[in-house]
DNA sequence: GTCTATACCGAGATAGAC
DNA sequence: GTCTATCTCGGTATAGAC
Protein backbone atom coordinates (compact mmCIF):
# COMPACT_ATOMS: atom_id res chain seq x y z
CA UNK A 1 0.00 0.00 0.00
CA UNK A 2 2.69 2.54 0.83
CA UNK A 3 5.08 1.63 -2.09
CA UNK A 4 2.20 1.40 -4.78
CA UNK A 5 -0.98 2.29 -3.58
CA UNK A 6 -4.34 0.45 -2.33
CA UNK A 7 -4.94 -0.66 -5.67
CA UNK A 8 -1.61 -2.24 -6.15
CA UNK A 9 -2.67 -4.87 -3.35
CA UNK A 10 -4.21 -7.64 -4.63
CA UNK A 11 -4.64 -11.57 -3.70
CA UNK A 12 -1.55 -12.49 -5.85
CA UNK A 13 0.80 -9.90 -5.10
CA UNK A 14 -0.04 -9.89 -1.36
CA UNK A 15 0.59 -14.18 -1.78
CA UNK A 16 3.77 -13.46 -3.72
CA UNK A 17 4.88 -11.23 -1.37
CA UNK A 18 4.18 -13.83 1.55
CA UNK A 19 5.65 -16.95 -0.87
CA UNK A 20 2.37 -18.39 -1.03
CA UNK A 21 -0.29 -18.90 -3.26
CA UNK A 22 -3.01 -16.46 -4.32
CA UNK A 23 -5.91 -18.53 -3.20
CA UNK A 24 -4.23 -18.59 0.45
CA UNK A 25 -5.34 -15.09 0.82
CA UNK A 26 -8.90 -15.91 0.52
CA UNK A 27 -8.66 -19.22 2.38
CA UNK A 28 -7.22 -16.76 5.93
CA UNK A 29 -9.43 -13.63 5.18
CA UNK A 30 -12.15 -14.65 2.55
CA UNK A 31 -12.61 -11.17 0.71
CA UNK A 32 -9.79 -8.79 0.26
CA UNK A 33 -12.31 -6.09 1.75
CA UNK A 34 -11.35 -8.31 5.00
CA UNK A 35 -8.12 -8.19 4.60
CA UNK A 36 -7.60 -4.40 4.57
CA UNK A 37 -10.14 -4.12 7.54
CA UNK A 38 -7.97 -6.84 9.49
CA UNK A 39 -4.93 -4.17 8.91
CA UNK A 40 -6.50 -1.19 9.40
CA UNK A 41 -8.17 -2.36 12.52
CA UNK A 42 -4.20 -3.47 14.04
CA UNK A 43 -2.62 -0.25 12.87
CA UNK A 44 -5.73 1.98 14.33
CA UNK A 45 -5.02 -0.20 17.66
CA UNK A 46 -1.53 1.00 17.35
CA UNK A 47 -2.11 4.48 16.96
CA UNK A 48 -4.71 4.60 19.47
CA UNK A 49 -2.02 3.08 22.17
CA UNK A 50 0.67 5.15 20.48
CA UNK A 51 -1.65 8.33 21.31
CA UNK A 52 -1.76 7.07 25.21
CA UNK A 53 1.61 7.07 25.74
CA UNK A 54 2.06 10.56 24.10
CA UNK A 55 -0.15 12.10 26.33
CA UNK A 56 1.59 10.46 29.54
CA UNK A 57 4.66 11.62 28.37
CA UNK A 58 6.43 14.51 29.98
CA UNK A 59 5.64 16.68 26.79
CA UNK A 60 2.48 15.76 25.55
CA UNK A 61 2.55 18.63 22.93
CA UNK A 62 6.07 17.43 21.60
CA UNK A 63 4.42 14.03 21.61
CA UNK A 64 1.93 14.40 19.85
CA UNK A 65 3.32 16.71 17.41
CA UNK A 66 6.09 14.59 16.68
CA UNK A 67 4.07 11.24 16.19
CA UNK A 68 0.93 13.36 14.14
CA UNK A 69 4.06 13.99 11.43
CA UNK A 70 5.13 10.59 11.41
CA UNK A 71 5.09 9.74 7.15
CA UNK A 72 3.83 6.17 7.52
CA UNK A 73 1.19 6.54 9.84
CA UNK A 74 -0.50 9.28 7.60
CA UNK A 75 0.52 7.93 4.21
CA UNK A 76 -1.64 4.59 5.51
CA UNK A 77 -4.26 6.72 6.42
CA UNK A 78 -4.24 8.79 2.97
CA UNK A 79 -4.47 5.05 1.06
CA UNK A 80 -7.13 3.93 3.10
CA UNK A 81 -9.07 7.37 3.00
CA UNK A 82 -8.64 6.57 -0.65
CA UNK A 83 -9.93 3.12 -0.77
CA UNK A 84 -13.01 4.63 1.70
CA UNK A 85 -14.61 5.97 -0.91
CA UNK A 86 -15.82 3.63 -2.75
CA UNK A 87 -16.18 0.82 0.19
CA UNK A 88 -18.34 1.59 2.71
CA UNK A 89 -16.88 -0.89 5.67
CA UNK A 90 -13.84 0.89 5.46
CA UNK A 91 -15.14 4.03 5.46
CA UNK A 92 -17.49 3.23 8.85
CA UNK A 93 -14.24 1.51 10.27
CA UNK A 94 -11.96 4.39 9.31
CA UNK A 95 -14.55 7.18 10.73
CA UNK A 96 -15.13 5.54 13.83
CA UNK A 97 -11.50 5.47 14.52
CA UNK A 98 -10.60 8.99 13.32
CA UNK A 99 -13.38 10.36 16.11
CA UNK A 100 -11.29 8.24 18.94
CA UNK A 101 -8.21 9.46 17.87
CA UNK A 102 -9.47 13.05 17.64
CA UNK A 103 -11.23 12.38 21.28
CA UNK A 104 -7.91 11.42 22.22
CA UNK A 105 -6.24 15.18 21.03
CA UNK A 106 -8.66 17.06 22.70
CA UNK A 107 -8.90 15.41 25.79
CA UNK A 108 -4.82 16.12 25.99
CA UNK A 109 -5.52 19.60 24.90
CA UNK A 110 -7.72 20.35 27.29
CA UNK A 111 -5.29 19.34 29.62
CA UNK A 112 -2.61 20.68 28.54
CA UNK A 113 -4.20 23.91 28.06
CA UNK A 114 -5.21 24.13 31.48
CA UNK A 115 -1.83 23.12 33.22
CA UNK A 116 -0.96 26.28 30.77
CA UNK A 117 -3.62 28.58 32.38
CA UNK A 118 -4.57 29.31 28.85
CA UNK A 119 -7.91 30.79 27.82
CA UNK A 120 -10.38 27.80 26.06
CA UNK A 121 -12.03 30.83 24.75
CA UNK A 122 -9.51 32.12 22.56
CA UNK A 123 -7.88 28.76 21.88
CA UNK A 124 -10.73 26.16 22.24
CA UNK A 125 -9.61 22.40 22.60
CA UNK A 126 -10.85 21.31 19.75
CA UNK A 127 -9.57 23.95 16.89
CA UNK A 128 -6.26 23.33 18.66
CA UNK A 129 -6.94 19.21 17.71
CA UNK A 130 -8.09 19.64 14.26
CA UNK A 131 -5.49 22.19 13.59
CA UNK A 132 -2.54 19.87 14.75
CA UNK A 133 -3.68 17.01 13.05
CA UNK A 134 -4.69 18.99 9.73
CA UNK A 135 -1.21 20.87 9.65
CA UNK A 136 0.59 17.52 10.15
CA UNK A 137 -1.74 15.28 7.42
CA UNK A 138 -1.02 17.84 4.75
CA UNK A 139 2.52 18.06 4.88
CA UNK A 140 2.96 14.61 4.96
CA UNK A 141 0.95 14.34 1.76
CA UNK A 142 2.62 16.91 -0.31
CA UNK A 143 6.20 15.49 1.14
CA UNK A 144 5.38 11.72 0.91
CA UNK A 145 2.83 11.58 -2.39
CA UNK A 146 3.86 14.72 -4.21
CA UNK A 147 7.29 15.48 -3.17
CA UNK A 148 6.20 18.53 -2.37
CA UNK A 149 8.08 20.82 0.17
CA UNK A 150 7.63 24.34 -0.47
CA UNK A 151 7.05 26.25 2.66
CA UNK A 152 7.21 23.10 5.05
CA UNK A 153 9.95 24.01 6.85
CA UNK A 154 8.37 27.56 7.44
CA UNK A 155 4.93 26.11 8.96
CA UNK A 156 6.99 23.26 11.08
CA UNK A 157 8.88 26.76 12.22
CA UNK A 158 6.00 28.64 13.38
CA UNK A 159 4.00 25.60 14.47
CA UNK A 160 6.99 24.35 16.61
CA UNK A 161 7.17 28.14 18.23
CA UNK A 162 3.92 27.86 19.36
CA UNK A 163 4.69 24.52 20.96
CA UNK A 164 7.59 26.21 22.58
CA UNK A 165 5.93 28.48 24.09
CA UNK A 166 3.83 26.39 26.22
CA UNK A 167 6.19 23.28 27.05
CA UNK A 168 10.19 24.92 26.78
CA UNK A 169 12.29 23.20 24.73
CA UNK A 170 12.08 19.53 23.34
CA UNK A 171 13.31 17.42 25.77
CA UNK A 172 15.13 15.08 23.21
CA UNK A 173 16.04 11.61 24.99
CA UNK A 174 13.14 9.61 26.23
CA UNK A 175 9.58 11.08 25.05
CA UNK A 176 10.75 10.93 21.57
CA UNK A 177 11.79 7.30 21.33
CA UNK A 178 8.48 6.46 22.93
CA UNK A 179 6.03 7.77 20.53
CA UNK A 180 8.53 5.82 17.07
CA UNK A 181 6.80 3.69 14.73
CA UNK A 182 5.82 0.13 15.86
CA UNK A 183 7.92 -2.60 13.41
CA UNK A 184 6.23 -4.78 11.38
CA UNK A 185 5.14 -7.78 13.06
CA UNK A 186 6.10 -11.68 11.33
CA UNK A 187 3.46 -13.54 10.53
CA UNK A 188 2.50 -16.49 13.19
CA UNK B 1 -13.62 9.82 -10.36
CA UNK B 2 -15.76 11.88 -7.62
CA UNK B 3 -18.19 9.42 -7.25
CA UNK B 4 -16.09 6.13 -6.84
CA UNK B 5 -12.61 7.11 -6.92
CA UNK B 6 -10.16 7.21 -9.78
CA UNK B 7 -10.23 3.33 -9.79
CA UNK B 8 -13.93 2.93 -11.07
CA UNK B 9 -12.78 5.42 -14.52
CA UNK B 10 -11.88 2.80 -16.90
CA UNK B 11 -12.16 3.03 -20.60
CA UNK B 12 -15.32 0.82 -20.97
CA UNK B 13 -17.18 3.09 -17.87
CA UNK B 14 -16.00 6.58 -19.40
CA UNK B 15 -17.50 5.06 -23.14
CA UNK B 16 -20.34 4.44 -21.52
CA UNK B 17 -21.20 8.09 -19.46
CA UNK B 18 -20.70 9.34 -23.32
CA UNK B 19 -23.09 6.59 -24.82
CA UNK B 20 -19.92 5.16 -26.95
CA UNK B 21 -17.76 2.46 -27.12
CA UNK B 22 -14.41 1.57 -24.75
CA UNK B 23 -12.28 1.92 -28.17
CA UNK B 24 -12.88 5.62 -28.85
CA UNK B 25 -11.42 6.48 -25.48
CA UNK B 26 -8.25 5.33 -27.26
CA UNK B 27 -9.17 6.69 -30.57
CA UNK B 28 -9.24 9.85 -28.47
CA UNK B 29 -6.51 9.71 -26.01
CA UNK B 30 -4.63 6.46 -26.71
CA UNK B 31 -4.25 5.80 -22.74
CA UNK B 32 -6.03 6.34 -19.96
CA UNK B 33 -3.02 8.08 -18.69
CA UNK B 34 -3.22 10.42 -21.67
CA UNK B 35 -7.23 10.91 -20.71
CA UNK B 36 -6.41 11.34 -16.70
CA UNK B 37 -3.65 14.05 -17.86
CA UNK B 38 -6.42 16.29 -20.02
CA UNK B 39 -8.57 16.17 -17.31
CA UNK B 40 -6.32 17.31 -14.28
CA UNK B 41 -4.43 20.14 -17.01
CA UNK B 42 -8.18 21.37 -17.73
CA UNK B 43 -8.90 21.76 -14.08
CA UNK B 44 -5.86 23.10 -12.70
CA UNK B 45 -6.20 25.93 -15.40
CA UNK B 46 -9.75 26.68 -14.23
CA UNK B 47 -8.04 26.30 -10.75
CA UNK B 48 -5.37 29.19 -11.40
CA UNK B 49 -7.85 31.52 -12.89
CA UNK B 50 -9.84 30.90 -10.32
CA UNK B 51 -7.30 31.76 -7.89
CA UNK B 52 -6.57 34.86 -9.95
CA UNK B 53 -10.26 36.27 -9.59
CA UNK B 54 -9.70 35.76 -5.79
CA UNK B 55 -6.91 37.48 -5.61
CA UNK B 56 -8.42 40.79 -7.67
CA UNK B 57 -11.80 40.69 -5.64
CA UNK B 58 -12.20 43.35 -2.98
CA UNK B 59 -11.80 40.86 0.15
CA UNK B 60 -9.21 38.36 -1.33
CA UNK B 61 -8.73 36.82 1.99
CA UNK B 62 -12.58 35.70 1.87
CA UNK B 63 -12.29 34.75 -1.36
CA UNK B 64 -9.56 32.59 -1.62
CA UNK B 65 -11.15 30.77 2.08
CA UNK B 66 -13.81 30.10 0.04
CA UNK B 67 -12.81 29.12 -2.84
CA UNK B 68 -10.15 26.24 -1.15
CA UNK B 69 -13.37 25.51 0.99
CA UNK B 70 -14.48 24.46 -2.46
CA UNK B 71 -15.19 20.28 -1.95
CA UNK B 72 -15.24 19.85 -5.46
CA UNK B 73 -11.55 21.35 -6.38
CA UNK B 74 -10.22 19.66 -3.12
CA UNK B 75 -11.89 15.93 -3.83
CA UNK B 76 -10.65 15.81 -7.41
CA UNK B 77 -7.21 16.66 -5.81
CA UNK B 78 -7.21 14.33 -3.48
CA UNK B 79 -8.09 11.52 -6.28
CA UNK B 80 -5.29 12.70 -8.15
CA UNK B 81 -2.79 12.45 -5.19
CA UNK B 82 -3.88 9.24 -4.91
CA UNK B 83 -3.90 8.41 -8.61
CA UNK B 84 0.35 10.41 -8.37
CA UNK B 85 1.22 7.86 -5.95
CA UNK B 86 1.73 4.84 -8.85
CA UNK B 87 1.67 7.10 -12.04
CA UNK B 88 4.78 9.14 -12.65
CA UNK B 89 3.35 11.79 -15.16
CA UNK B 90 0.72 12.94 -13.08
CA UNK B 91 2.75 13.29 -9.87
CA UNK B 92 4.75 15.15 -11.88
CA UNK B 93 1.92 17.48 -13.55
CA UNK B 94 0.62 17.62 -10.04
CA UNK B 95 3.04 18.69 -8.03
CA UNK B 96 3.90 21.10 -10.79
CA UNK B 97 0.38 22.55 -10.62
CA UNK B 98 0.45 22.78 -6.90
CA UNK B 99 3.82 24.55 -6.74
CA UNK B 100 2.35 27.30 -8.84
CA UNK B 101 -0.82 27.63 -7.10
CA UNK B 102 0.97 28.00 -3.74
CA UNK B 103 3.18 30.75 -5.05
CA UNK B 104 -0.04 32.57 -5.85
CA UNK B 105 -1.12 32.31 -2.57
CA UNK B 106 2.05 33.25 -1.51
CA UNK B 107 1.94 36.59 -3.16
CA UNK B 108 -1.34 37.26 -2.16
CA UNK B 109 -0.59 36.97 1.54
CA UNK B 110 2.63 39.20 0.91
CA UNK B 111 0.17 41.50 -0.71
CA UNK B 112 -2.36 41.53 1.61
CA UNK B 113 -0.07 41.47 4.96
CA UNK B 114 1.28 44.67 3.62
CA UNK B 115 -2.21 46.19 2.95
CA UNK B 116 -3.24 45.24 6.54
CA UNK B 117 0.36 46.18 8.32
CA UNK B 118 1.32 43.15 9.64
CA UNK B 119 4.54 42.48 10.82
CA UNK B 120 6.16 39.64 8.41
CA UNK B 121 8.39 38.26 10.35
CA UNK B 122 5.15 36.90 12.64
CA UNK B 123 2.86 36.19 10.17
CA UNK B 124 5.22 35.14 7.47
CA UNK B 125 3.34 34.82 4.44
CA UNK B 126 4.16 31.57 3.35
CA UNK B 127 3.14 29.98 6.27
CA UNK B 128 0.06 31.65 5.78
CA UNK B 129 -0.62 30.00 2.21
CA UNK B 130 0.73 27.26 3.82
CA UNK B 131 -2.28 26.87 6.79
CA UNK B 132 -4.93 27.80 4.89
CA UNK B 133 -4.34 25.38 1.84
CA UNK B 134 -3.66 22.38 4.52
CA UNK B 135 -6.99 23.61 7.31
CA UNK B 136 -9.43 23.79 3.83
CA UNK B 137 -7.97 20.36 2.27
CA UNK B 138 -8.08 18.57 5.32
CA UNK B 139 -11.61 19.70 6.63
CA UNK B 140 -13.19 18.79 2.80
CA UNK B 141 -10.72 15.29 3.31
CA UNK B 142 -13.21 14.90 6.56
CA UNK B 143 -16.44 15.81 5.62
CA UNK B 144 -16.38 14.88 1.77
CA UNK B 145 -14.62 11.57 2.02
CA UNK B 146 -15.22 10.06 5.36
CA UNK B 147 -18.48 12.03 6.60
CA UNK B 148 -16.87 13.32 9.63
CA UNK B 149 -17.26 16.73 11.39
CA UNK B 150 -16.44 16.57 14.47
CA UNK B 151 -14.71 20.22 15.55
CA UNK B 152 -15.31 21.52 11.99
CA UNK B 153 -17.68 24.02 12.84
CA UNK B 154 -15.43 25.52 15.27
CA UNK B 155 -12.17 25.49 13.07
CA UNK B 156 -14.13 27.27 10.35
CA UNK B 157 -15.01 29.73 13.00
CA UNK B 158 -11.83 30.20 14.28
CA UNK B 159 -10.34 30.50 11.05
CA UNK B 160 -12.76 33.24 9.72
CA UNK B 161 -12.87 35.07 12.96
CA UNK B 162 -9.18 35.69 11.88
CA UNK B 163 -9.87 36.87 8.66
CA UNK B 164 -12.88 39.14 9.49
CA UNK B 165 -10.06 40.96 11.68
CA UNK B 166 -8.68 41.80 9.20
CA UNK B 167 -11.40 42.31 6.40
CA UNK B 168 -13.64 43.15 8.33
CA UNK B 169 -17.38 40.89 7.31
CA UNK B 170 -17.50 39.32 4.38
CA UNK B 171 -18.99 40.95 1.85
CA UNK B 172 -21.97 38.68 0.99
CA UNK B 173 -23.02 39.94 -3.14
CA UNK B 174 -19.89 40.49 -5.44
CA UNK B 175 -16.94 38.49 -4.58
CA UNK B 176 -18.17 35.00 -3.68
CA UNK B 177 -19.88 34.42 -7.05
CA UNK B 178 -17.28 35.46 -8.60
CA UNK B 179 -14.97 32.36 -7.47
CA UNK B 180 -18.07 29.49 -7.65
CA UNK B 181 -17.16 26.57 -9.70
CA UNK B 182 -17.18 26.46 -13.57
CA UNK B 183 -19.68 24.11 -14.85
CA UNK B 184 -19.09 21.25 -16.39
CA UNK B 185 -17.94 21.61 -20.68
CA UNK B 186 -20.30 19.80 -23.27
CA UNK B 187 -18.25 17.56 -25.68
CA UNK B 188 -17.19 19.50 -28.69
C1' DG C 1 -15.09 9.08 -36.51
C1' DT C 2 -17.31 5.00 -35.11
C1' DC C 3 -17.89 0.45 -35.35
C1' DT C 4 -16.86 -5.04 -34.75
C1' DA C 5 -13.74 -8.26 -33.47
C1' DT C 6 -10.29 -9.77 -30.84
C1' DA C 7 -5.88 -10.33 -28.08
C1' DC C 8 -4.23 -10.50 -23.77
C1' DC C 9 -3.84 -9.89 -19.02
C1' DG C 10 -4.77 -10.07 -14.20
C1' DA C 11 -8.17 -9.51 -10.95
C1' DG C 12 -11.48 -12.08 -7.20
C1' DA C 13 -13.24 -16.22 -5.87
C1' DT C 14 -14.58 -21.34 -5.40
C1' DA C 15 -14.05 -26.55 -5.59
C1' DG C 16 -11.75 -30.26 -4.37
C1' DA C 17 -7.37 -33.23 -3.98
C1' DC C 18 -3.76 -34.16 -0.71
C1' DG D 1 -2.97 -25.61 5.68
C1' DT D 2 -1.51 -25.66 1.07
C1' DC D 3 -1.89 -27.03 -3.29
C1' DT D 4 -3.90 -27.47 -8.54
C1' DA D 5 -7.40 -26.40 -11.44
C1' DT D 6 -10.76 -23.55 -13.01
C1' DC D 7 -14.54 -20.09 -13.52
C1' DT D 8 -15.95 -15.48 -14.47
C1' DC D 9 -15.39 -10.87 -14.96
C1' DG D 10 -13.61 -6.57 -16.51
C1' DG D 11 -9.72 -4.12 -17.55
C1' DT D 12 -6.23 -2.00 -21.60
C1' DA D 13 -5.21 -1.93 -26.07
C1' DT D 14 -4.82 -2.86 -31.27
C1' DA D 15 -6.38 -4.09 -36.13
C1' DG D 16 -9.16 -3.31 -39.60
C1' DA D 17 -13.94 -2.75 -41.90
C1' DC D 18 -17.17 0.87 -43.04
Amino acid sequence: MLEEGYAAVTSRRTAARAGLKPQLVHYYFRTMDDLFLALFRRRADQGLERQARALASAQPLWSLWDLSRDPRGTALTMEFTALANHRKAIRAELSASAERYRTGLLEAFRTVLARYELDEAEYPPIVCAVLLTSISTFLVIEQEMLGMSTGHAETVTFVEDVIRRLEGDRNPAADIASVLPIKPERRR
